[in-house]
DNA sequence: CATAGTGACTGAAACGTTTTACCTAAAACG
DNA sequence: CGTTTTAGGTAAAACGTTTCAGTCACTATG
């Protein structure tokens, strides 16, 4: 049961290695005799083609790496299976790095697709420029940003309007009678969140309205839940009555505590979050947020990928509008 | 820019090929002044070896391939990352299958690693005895069954006695007063779920206690809340005081239901989950859990695949036990 | 009938490593 | 001083593919 090579095959079905190549890669090259021949062959021994040869002598692996900020966040999940079919249909797969959040674990991940020689690379990067993008761009490995705005030009993009996403949460706030309001999240060294916050910023300006901001290292729903729990604590004459959490997995956080702590939902206290995951809709009270179609960019992206692939010296983006979408934990 | 073999290595550094491939791989052979020359001919030429070559000619890829059922939940997700961080400290690195509850993708991922060669799988399966998983034996490649326990002595696993941790779980619920306890969760083919169930049962049998069963197709917080709410919605009389639900993404959404739908936990219903997952402990009622070391579990399904390969001709199992884990969702 | 063209097939080179077997010069030994 | 050992180095084969440049037997063309 070792390894079986196309030699065996060739051996196997009475033909050459080259027809059997062939009968696999440029079927109409061959007579249907012998492609019969070659396939019953293959059959029999069990043969499946070695990547690593193929690829060697290729010279591309038919691979792009995916390296993602954390995949337990269902938006990135999301992400990450729009990528993967949009990647399949053109007979591409790809290695999923997941960096949990750790900048080290994302150069680590970044290192491995170098070797692989993946022929292109999806990123969602966890810092606004990272060097060891660039090492990708030097061998002329093309690179797509994923969720994040390329502004040096040297990139391909996938992107949203995060200014605009966080423009469009705090208008709704601010609509629904909010005079003070408190943005969560972070790191700020992570574009998206701080792109959010100015929008915020500048709707909470444009309004007149307070804002406050309650900056994070990274977003989960423990730590969403202290962040409530400080609001809960708060006197209620300093209170924010409104709160925008850079993303649902915070906010679902921030959400139990207010609840735990008696707050009445949007009356005392409004809540939207951000990325409109299924767990949003499903939340206690569910929860408002500004939507990204995940699968959707995912999928842009590797197509991206794929025409940067076809055209090198083009570059591509794609922007993606935020959606408002309301449920009960905001007033309208 | 384009790529740099370990040929123009040797060039650059005035020595022949194999020096520099023993520079790397067996130091110990080669003079002091050698290995400087070719280091730092490595780093001005910006060397990156190639592993589809190294890999053809070794016979070996130094990867695993890891197919985990749904990589959202956090209790897979750790499993991951033990498993990478384990492999990793002996030079391998493991490529990450997600099969989104899709036994199709589950299928499509072990055919990938199937080509790429991978020197061991790690599976945490969706059906109970895949075909697929037989290929790899029949090629001599390890498989070692993660998260659950193999009864055919053909592979090694790291497995938690589900029906112990179901036992566990309804105990505690009997013991907080509970006379009629709901089961949630599936697919029963999953085995995972069906221990957990038949522990259930033996339990609630032995106290004397009814068990009902909600048989669910997968696992997400949104079918956790339609099931909460069918729970809300029953008559007082015929409504269980206590829930089982066979994991926390399953049990949070039932959760929200419950409280949503004004029932007081746990004197209304009480309620207790699988996995403890860090969500579980940040929950609006902080939720009771059976408690599974899913990062030590993954660590140790990577280092019994490393043994195995090691001692071909044997099977390793470790079993980890389920650990109780009190909250404010039941009653003590 | 000679030539060109076509369809089916094949041998051999090449991809970038690692490793085996071999070589040489210097050191150690008696 | 002659022989053996050792340290350091190298050429070449091999891993399993794909592809280029032929070869060969027909068929179509004039």
């Amino acid at each position: 049961m070792a390894d079986v090579s196309i030699r065996d095959v060739a051996a196997h079905a009475g033909v050459s290695v080259s027809t059997v190549s062939n009968a696999l890669n440029r079927p109409e090259t061959v007579s249907r005799r012998a492609i019969g021949r070659v396939l019953t062959a293959i059959d029999e021994l069990g043969y499946v083609p070695n990547v690593a040869a193929r690829q060697l002598r290729a010279g591309r692996s038919n691979s792009f790496g995916l390296a993602v900020i954390n995949i337990t966040n269902p938006f990135f999940s999301e992400v990450t299976l729009g990528a993967e079919e949009a990647a399949e249909k053109d007979g591409y797969s790809i290695l999923v790095g997941n960096s949990y959040d750790s900048l080290d674990r994302q150069n680590r991940h970044l290192e491995l697709f170098e070797l692989q020689r993946v022929d292109g690379v999806l990123i969602a990067p966890l810092e606004d420029q990272p060097e060891s993008i660039e090492r990708f761009r030097n061998r002329g490995v093309p690179v797509v940003l994923v969720d994040r705005r390329d502004r040096t030009g040297n990139f391909s993009s996938v992107w949203l309007d995060d200014a605009e996403g966080g423009r469009l949460a705090v208008n709704h706030l601010v609509q629904g009678g909010a005079r003070h309001v408190a943005f969560m999240g972070g790191p700020l060294t992570v574009r998206q969140m701080s792109d959010r916050l100015d929008g915020a910023r500048a709707a909470a300006e444009a309004a007149g309205v307070r804002l406050t901001e309650f900056g994070t290292d990274t977003l989960n729903p423990g730590l969403g839940r202290e962040l409530g729990e400080r609001i809960v604590r708060m006197p209620e004459s300093e209170r924010p009555d409104a709160i925008f959490a850079a993303n649902d997995v915070l906010a679902l956080g921030v959400l139990q505590s207010l609840i735990g702590g008696g707050l009445r939902i949007p009356d005392d206290i409004a809540i939207i979050g951000y990325d409109d995951i299924e767990f949003a809709a499903a939340a206690i009270v569910p929860l408002s947020s500004v939507h990204q179609p995940a699968y959707d960019m995912g999928a842009k992206a590797a197509e991206l990928l794929m025409r940067q692939l076809a055209e090198p010296d083009e570059r591509f983006s794609a922007q993606f509008e935020p959606v408002l979408t309301i449920r009960a934990s905001t007033r309208s």
